[in-house]
DNA sequence: CTTGGAATGTCAACAAGGCTGACTTATCCT
DNA sequence: AGGATAAGTCAGCCTTGTTGACATTCCAAG
């Protein structure tokens, strides 16, 4: 398991040495600082942290979403998704409607005030991410979202998937 | 800010839209998620978590570094690290030894029992790498370094490259 | 040489945000 | 009528982040 070109791959498998998995590791951990770095100074001192701002982000995403599944997108448990989601609710940033079809289920909505701090979150995150972007160029995005996507559980990219091409 | 294309750049600047660079922040979210999922299998259960893992890695890849320089690593304020750090102590997978020049220092080795550990931790999370490393190919694995070591913060920059070429 | 400031590391206490388990309420569907 | 499902709640725990206070050690200016 120290080496993985084995004998039959030769130069063509380099990219497969534990030396280069290791440097894509590192690379993942501190990118995934820069990544958050943004929207977590601008919730910092607001009462809110990461949390919220993932629940905010795929209420936006998904409007009229229901808590389940947005549970089965953060993968979190409901206990934990509620403790955020009543903040959200009782400080007006979301609301909450009872399903028309199934009465159980509640259906979620950001509000004004609420797509307001969602702008303001996804604009800092979206800049950071733009100019990596625009740093790397094109060839280079399709390559780090093709690694990224299989490094996915089979649940999450379906989840991906379900999300990516809402707009076309 | 909705659109990023400007007027002048057309089809070029295809991939800077907000609706690709959305994707883009999605598949981080997605993607970190399946980076973390094996390592906090395998810690669930042993008292340990990220922290002792993330702790366990840099030490692992800086043998004798000083408690500041982990620090300034993990970006973590030393009250957290030193938790972390005294209960890998106490349980025999880290070592640490007074500085020899300045005896304020201390520098943090793996013990055998920690090395192991390391070890099964790497191995883990280095096969889901292998994998999308494998599924992607290298070209895209190429174009995924890219992206992430645009998207750092500039101290985390620093500290990536300072390991990265540790081996040749 | 001494003394005060800076640097390194430790301890105590608190908050955010995960988790489990037990339970209620309302609704749906067979 | 009765079991299954969706949501919400309460209590309590753990990990991991935070700040503040403190001990030790080093070094440089007087």
């Amino acid at each position: 398991m120290v080496d993985s070109q084995g004998g039959q791959g030769g130069q063509a498998l380099l990219f497969l040495t534990d030396d280069q998995l290791r440097k894509g590791i590192e690379a993942m951990f501190f990118a995934y600082r820069g990544f958050t770095a943004d929207p977590d100074r601008i919730l910092e001192g607001m009462a809110y942290g990461r949390a919220h701002h993932r629940a905010i982000h795929f209420i936006n995403r998904s409007p009229g979403t229901t808590v389940n599944n947005l549970l089965s997108i953060l993968g979190v448990t409901k206990q934990s998704l509620n403790r955020v989601l009543r903040s959200l609710i009782e400080d007006g940033l979301v609301e909450s409607r009872v399903g028309k079809k199934d009465k159980r289920e509640r259906h979620l909505f950001l509000t004004e005030k609420g797509a307001l701090l969602e702008r303001e979150l996804s604009d800092a995150q979206r800049e950071r991410m733009r100019a990596a972007y625009r740093a790397a160029g094109p060839d280079a995005v399709a390559g780090f979202r093709q690694v990224l996507e299989a490094m996915m559980d089979e649940d999450m990219r379906r989840h991906y998937a379900t999300l990516k091409d809402r707009q076309v």
